[in-house]
DNA sequence: ATAGATTGATACGTATGCGAAACGTTCTAT
DNA sequence: ATAGAACGTTTCGCATACGTATCAATCTAT
């Protein structure tokens, strides 16, 4: 990817101020975080990995999935496996909503000259 | 800008995992709209010229800008023209702020195949 | 069988943000 | 001089997120 500074951060803006005035379900940096590793991370993801990842406390995490799951965008199944573990997954509406803010971003880009 | 959907949402959850992991100043995607704005939507910015950019109330842009100002990222001055308006500076501290954020979604990029 | 470790969730007190309505100050028009 | 408009802020009640400490359930090792 070539890019320089100065449009890195333009599409960054770009993006950012459509999401503002959509006032999209409003996430918090972390849910996103939280959201975005689900969707584009390879399976699976617990939440301790998660918090590993994102150099969060398990609590954080907890409170990251409950929203996103809440809003459907992701979703929580125990692990047969290991009951004492969770595994997050991936919902179509959770789809939806990366492949959204992708064009977004990629709208945003093309703003650029 | 060439850039795929796919690179588009990988490039925004390596800069958005990054910032999560530093537990930057944890700010909102409003306050960071706001900042984004002032600093790369050319001077000069009012509140209220900012609600209409971002599609909000001002209350909103007020508290946002509160939130900004506290963290030193920008500064408020009464515009002497017009003493109702109030004009939002760039700072040397927001400067910085954005100069890293531009590098860090650089890295970002750099780290798509 | 049982003590310990591990996993994720919860409880608690605190801090911060939100929308709607009302406010004081300053400018404008008559 | 005065009524009204425009600007940004503040107040109110409410919702949500935070970090720390603690919890119940489950697995592991002896």
């Amino acid at each position: 990817m070539k890019i320089g500074a100065r449009e890195a951060l333009e599409l960054w803006r770009g993006a950012l101020v459509e999401t503002v005035r959509r006032s999209a379900p409003d996430l918090t940096a972390r849910q996103q975080a939280v959201l975005f590793c689900v969707y584009l991370v390879p399976p699976p993801h617990t939440v301790r990995g998660l918090a590993r990842e994102l150099k969060l406390r398990k609590p954080a995490v907890t409170r990251a999935l409950d929203r996103l799951e809440e809003t459907g965008l992701v979703r929580r199944r125990t692990d047969p496996e290991d009951k004492r573990s969770v595994l997050v997954q991936r919902t179509v509406k959770g789809s939806v909503y990366l492949s959204e803010f992708g064009d977004l971003i990629l709208r945003a880009a093309r703003a650029i000259p």
